[in-house]
DNA sequence: ATAATAGAAGATAAAAAACTCTTTTTATTT
DNA sequence: AAATAAAAAGAGTTTTTTATCTTCTATTAT
């Protein structure tokens, strides 16, 4: 569905909302423990998103990763299209270039239906519900 | 959302489920031509869904894949499961090995129901279906 | 026998994932 | 202020996976 870099910076960005505010701040390292992913590539997708100010960082002793109440308002669409890019919204299911509505390929207006469903999904869940849910501790991020 | 392979695969099948019967066959350099997937790639799918009994084939003269009316019924699933396995039935969309019903990942429920409505498609739609539509001319499996 | 065709194995190429090392920035300490 | 150390940023390398191509073998209709 997603790639692996895509899997990671999701992970990561739930971690982040969890554990930050504006004056709490968390490192690569503890990211990567706590969500099994591997630490440097980890890192450069955290650059990626703070490049794309997904997520916050700020360098130096105490520095790390943090998120503003505005990024708390990020959608998984968004860290999907900042990763991944816009592939499951205008790609055709059977990597047709031509495919469209006017010239569909057979399988076109059922995957349609399935992809409305999947991209209402992702636009409609963002990070800082993710972070009410977790403070429950009903969900987890890690390999046990 | 499939492999490359899986892509190809389907394209394959569908046309051949158009092309073929019992008694006519069509060759691996036509189901490429006609489907705008590399030929010697294609070939080695073909053997793979061929050794599956998803299609039939016949080496020789004249020779090529074809489709008995059984093979009509395979749906969209049944390729995807012979090609990529069983992955989207199966695995966390973050990658988690030990997320489950009672130990969840945060987007575990969401992602439940677009899977649902996925696996559903995949497997309600045959080719034989896709046989009958082609046959009106409203689809089309070629870049132009 | 011959030629056309699929089957099989393996080689090569390209892309994705993972890791390493160096540089830059900046808070903290002196 | 200057020095130090912690941390992200960035560049580059290696490994793994996926995709593609090549070559040879087996089968079968003519």
């Amino acid at each position: 569905m997603f790639s692996k870099s895509c899997e990671y910076a999701i992970k990561a960005m739930i971690f982040i909302a969890q554990k930050t505010n504006e004056q709490t701040r968390v490192g690569v390292k503890e990211i990567a423990n706590n969500t099994d992913t591997p630490e440097h590539f980890t890192a450069k997708i955290l650059q990626e998103l703070s490049k794309k100010k997904l997520v916050q960082s700020m360098k130096g002793p105490n520095g790390g990763f943090f998120m503003t109440k505005k990024n708390l308002g990020s959608s998984i669409a968004d860290i999907v299209k900042a990763i991944d890019g816009d592939g499951i919204y205008k790609d055709c299911v059977l990597g047709l270039k031509a495919c469209s509505e006017k010239n569909p390929c057979p399988v076109h207006f059922e995957f349609k239906e399935v992809k409305k469903n999947l991209i209402s999904m992702i636009e409609n869940n963002n990070i800082g519900t993710f972070k009410e849910k977790l403070e429950g501790g009903e969900f987890f991020l890690k390999n046990k």
